[in-house]
DNA sequence: AGCCAACTTGACACAGTGTAAAGTTGACAT
DNA sequence: ATGTCAACTTTACACTGTGTCAAGTTGGCT
């Protein structure tokens, strides 16, 4: 067996492990949900945040989130824009939930789970400001706001957080969720 | 000391502590800056769940949260309540952060924890239901929103998650978080 | 035959929580 | 003044989960 073959292998299993039961995370869980000894794992990702965040990049490549992000990049007009940025990343967040949860859980006592969990949401930021930047250049940004105050509120609006709650606490369906987001951000920052 | 006195000290320390370094938590942190030993710790309160959650009705008591949250049910219209309750709880917020922090931190690993911010969760909830019901009775609920679906998202918007988020992530005044969340609120559930 | 990478087994260090047991101290009752 | 009791101390240890260390196995390649 490759290392690489055993690593993807790793990755496969920690991701489909995390998705379901988001207890039974441990590394001797998921050495043993792989197939291989404790060990053995250590040898391929050498901690437990190294695992999960060589996890979530593997998601990204296989869901391929850039490609979907694109979408939104390619928007005639902000409001379009806005709309295709909260379907892409609204609609990304179930796949990542398990992850998600596992990563934030380290971050108190882990400085490089933090920094994981830190980047992916200034990268969803970005997303966000993009949307309000392409906005305001269309003169729909709502006036008393600045730029960074509407990122601001539409970040703070699409975190996994918020999605938990309303899907997960609430019991609301995926599509609701994002219908709901779409309105709620445009009621909230576009000019009337 | 009697035993009350002791586990007052106990209680305020606890909460001082949390309030200020978030590191530096654990029972033995504790019980150095209370003065006593560990184990004398553990005999007034035999898991760090139950120390916690005694600091946390502790901060209720002093605080006076029932008495600061009377104010709204006394409201005249919906619209006021809501206003009111949005400005008791979301003042409230920055009081117990330092513990509410370190309660959500044992939920993964701690039932009794996660039972006791769920508690809370559901008394924000309710706060959100009574408020969200005044106003369906003043005829200023949206068309289109069912009360259930109007508390949902009273109750996301008004998350200890999206204080945090605002005030420490993003740097806003307590009270242009206070503001905002009127208008947001309004915003999204008010017939205009 | 020899080598090397991928693996195994088993032991152990460390942090933080919680338990157990034996000893100290001071107030209060008789 | 003596005994008792509650509040406390010190010391030691069990447990969980992460991460380290070291020595041994296995199978393919040259």
């Amino acid at each position: 067996m490759s290392s690489e073959q055993t690593k993807t292998r790793i990755l496969d299993t920690t991701w489909k492990l995390l998705e379901k039961r988001i207890e039974k995370n441990r590394t001797s869980d998921i050495a043993k949900a792989v197939g291989i000894s404790r060990q053995a794992l250590y040898l391929h990702y050498p901690t437990r945040a190294e695992l999960l965040i060589a996890t979530t990049k593997h998601i990204d490549t296989v869901k391929k989130v850039n490609q979907r992000l694109e979408l939104s990049r390619t928007a005639g007009s902000g409001v379009e824009r806005l709309h295709f940025f909260i379907k892409a990343w609204g609609g990304y967040i179930p796949e990542i939930h398990g992850i998600s949860v596992a990563l934030r859980n380290m971050r108190k006592n882990d400085k490089a789970a933090a920094e994981a969990w830190d980047d992916r949401m200034q990268a969803v930021r970005h997303g966000c400001q993009a949307a309000v930047v392409a906005i305001a250049k269309d003169g729909k940004l709502k006036f008393d706001l600045s730029e960074q105050i509407a990122t601001d509120i539409l970040w703070t609006l699409l975190t996994i957080e918020n999605w938990e709650k309303l899907v997960i606490n609430c019991g609301w369906l995926q599509s609701a969720y994002e219908e709901k987001m779409i309105e709620l951000a445009e009621i909230a920052i576009l000019e009337t």
